[in-house]
RNA sequence: GCCUCGGUAGCUCAGCUGGUAGAGCAAGGGACUGAAAAUCCCUGUGUCGGUGGUUCAACUCCACUCUGAGGCA
């Protein structure tokens, strides 16, 4: 069954996965699907790093710019939701589906049976708990370790994000949020909803970094300063989740008075870098991923040939097990 | 040439009158199930410029030396 396969590729943020996803996606008869929770926000161009126009003419990009920029309601479970029939029309027509992307959680709901899907967000209950917590701090904490004793034992008291969902999915379900799972790497085998191969771009840290800085210097050339007071000119809230993409949050700091320019561009640079920090520390638990690092390979086309070569012996081992039988 | 003040973590610096070091930032490690580029947790990484000396014991005192800044000639 080589067609029920997905392909994906991950790594670190400005690692070179769009380069080789273009490569990849033409060689092997594929459409890209994102898993970046930026851009899938429409409007967000130059700080997200798009794929550039010319890419796109290239290959079928699904799940950038399927979000209105004032959207607050978007999440993990819709990205499945939409990803998921992406993939199911891809494989209609015969193409393979390419999934492209940095976030570890989209990629996840995309390759391990996450149990989304139960219970919604409740914006007024958040509000109401935070503001309880406000007066009394520390009570979130303990009234989950009555409700769902699991889940805050292994949350810390200061995670005030996650102690409230794992209350409000105690409060509205009955069910509490650990009744639900909380393992990473499937050791329970449970069925997940793509069967993926998946391949990692790996950089030395440094050169990481170098190419971090170098980016954010070029995005500030392409004009990133001039989309976010445009963005802000047409109305749109700065305290929208879109916005709390790196770089934009840093720009609007900026035009709002609160930062230098040069103080904007030294965090962004850093805080870049902290998120590529975290983005390979979820992947690197993944054992799943079969690694490619950039500094094996004399050039990024060598590297992409070999993973090529990789991709197409696991994508279809079965129908060479299947010839050689 | 002389005088003064510096040289301690990647950076900026603290370290009473001797008991082999500690803050901030940077950095590193980790977690992650409907905000995930979000959110949260943990961690000091060091030939204290070098060489000798005094001392039971030197980052600390002494001598010499290398080096940076300033001042006087």
């Amino acid at each position: 069954m080589a067609g029920q396969k997905i392909a994906v590729i991950v790594g670190p943020t400005a690692c070179g996965k769009t380069d080789a996803s273009i490569r990849l996606a033409e060689a092997l008869d594929a459409e890209i699907i994102s898993a970046d929770s930026i851009q899938v926000y429409r409007l967000l161009d130059i700080g997200s790093a798009k794929p550039t126009a010319d890419q796109r003419r290239r290959v079928v990009h699904h799940m950038v710019d399927v979000v209105d920029l004032g959207d607050r309601g978007f999440s993990v479970a819709r990205y499945r939701q939409s990803a998921q029939t992406c993939i199911d029309s891809v494989r209609k027509t015969g193409k393979l589906p390419l999934i492209v992307g940095g976030t570890g959680l989209y990629i996840h709901a995309l390759t391990q049976p996450l149990a989304l899907g139960s219970v919604p967000p409740d914006e007024g209950l958040r509000m109401e708990l935070v503001l309880k917590e406000r007066n009394d701090p520390g009570c979130l904490h303990r009234m989950l370790g009555e409700l769902d004793p699991a889940s805050a034992l292994r949350l810390h008291p200061n995670d005030q994000k996650r102690v409230i969902r794992a209350l409000e999915v105690c409060m509205a379900s009955g069910k509490p949020l650990s009744a639900y799972g909380s393992d990473f790497q499937n050791a329970a085998g449970n069925e997940p909803p793509n069967d993926a191969v998946m391949i990692g771009i790996a950089i030395p840290r440094e050169l990481l970094y170098e190419r971090i800085n170098a980016r954010v210097d070029q995005m500030m050339e392409a004009g990133f300063l001039d989309e976010v007071k445009t963005l802000l000119k047409r109305g749109y809230d700065p305290s929208l989740p879109a916005f709390q993409g790196i770089g934009y949050r840093q720009l609007l700091d900026h035009l709002d008075g609160r930062l230098t320019m040069g103080e904007a561009m030294e965090e962004i640079k850093r805080e870049t870098r902290r998120f590529a920090k975290r983005q390979i520390t979820w992947f690197k638990r993944d054992a799943r991923i079969r690694w490619f690092n950039a500094c094996d390979y004399p050039s990024s086309e060598e590297m992409h040939r070999e993973m090529l070569e990789y991709l197409k012996f696991r994508l279809y081992e079965d129908i060479n097990d299947g010839c050689l039988s």
